[in-house]
DNA sequence: ACCTGAACACCGTTCAAGT
DNA sequence: ACCTGAACACCGTTCAAGT
């Protein structure tokens, strides 16, 4: 691993966290693996950071930090679709982030930023400030959920959903979950289906559900 | 804990891991605190589940058995919104749920129930497969979504509200986050808010996106 | 069949010591 | 200022032994 001697920092830490997160799951980032990831002993690291719990907020608030803001002087809604599907981009690329969301409560600079920026954009497009508290609700709900769907149902890469179709069909009674069955063999697993495709539709939905309240 | 020297099964034992979880969170169900709890031996679990893991992919399981299904008989858009308002409710009082649910691919025969109640309502009331995969995609992901958001911004409880507020305003520099601060005092800190109030809004809205494609 | 004691290879974190 | 060795109280899990 090259350049991995630089002198430690918070930032280097944060950095080979997400790395260690993204390759193989939360449940393999340790103090000691993010040590021997950056070349490092354990202790080292709390010169950096004043413990895992900091690491975790930390890991959270940088990919939050990789989201692309929405400008408030654009077009609100063009905007806001750039930014959700950004969104669902980044965090889908580190789902373990909205894994450890219900469990913190302190957001980090760059989340208080984004939501900020998302709250600007709707009240200078002219949303009262109940309206967008509705539309903030509703519009991150639908990002965070599609992200935890998209994890969690079996039904990305072209293995992933035979397996599981499989183990629905025969692994329990034949019969049960009829029409999972008919969704799986007549719909998800046909050649064209993606589920990720499904994010757009339902982004319209609820954006179009969010114009409708500015009228 | 009067009952805990029941015989030992796996029911028990993933009862009492909910408990646990619900108690401290997940971070404190370790298989000493399981055993502990149940009044036995940490290695009398493994008589009942195979390993930790198995324990949580039973407990997203068991918590997904808690929710109401919706009767495919039923109005389609009124059995939908109470299995919703139910599903809220359940996954809000075990928000660890959710977040486990990013990192497992082996969804239970509760959960499988679950989705195919909820899919077999939807074909029952006419929509075609590939509109009844959005609709699910877009449903779900706003309820698991919202469970996100409600655990994770401190927008509930008089007080915590009042905490992170208090943070955004004085922790960073002032004149950060200026629309964050305008809706906090402006809106989320008066008496009458509740975060979870914003539900029942967003949930008719996702309702009223997926009526209008069945027209 | 069900439970357990002892042991192994791990954790996060503290503390005192090194450069 | 930054890094580390040794140690402590924990983990999940295996294995051989008990009833």
């Amino acid at each position: 691993m090259p350049g991995n001697r630089a002198p430690l920092s918070r930032e280097r830490v944060l950095r080979a966290a997400v790395a260690i997160a993204d390759a193989g799951g939360l449940g393999t980032l340790t103090m000691r693996s993010l040590a021997r990831e950056l070349d490092v002993k354990p202790m080292s690291l709390y010169h950096h950071v004043a413990n895992k719990d900091e690491i975790l907020d930390g890991i959270v608030d940088l990919v939050f930090g990789l989201i692309d803001l929405p400008s408030p002087d654009g077009d609100w809604r063009h905007e806001l679709h750039r930014r959700s599907t950004s969104a669902r981009r980044v965090l889908g690329r580190h789902p373990w982030a909205v894994g450890l969301l219900v469990s913190r409560t302190a957001p980090g600079p760059a989340t208080l930023r984004h939501h900020d920026a998302v709250v600007g954009t709707l009240r200078r497009a002219g949303f009262p400030v109940d309206l967008t508290a509705h539309a903030f609700a509703l519009l991150d709900s639908y990002v965070y959920g599609f992200v935890v769907q998209e994890a969690a149902l079996p039904f990305r890469g072209d293995d992933g959903a035979a397996d599981v179709t499989g183990r629905i069909m025969d692994g329990f009674s034949p019969g049960d979950y009829p029409h999972l069955v008919e969704m799986a063999t007549g719909h998800v697993l046909l050649p064209g289906y993606d589920f990720g495709d499904e994010f757009g539709f339902g982004l319209d939905a609820v954006l179009d559900a969010i114009a409708g309240w500015l009228r």
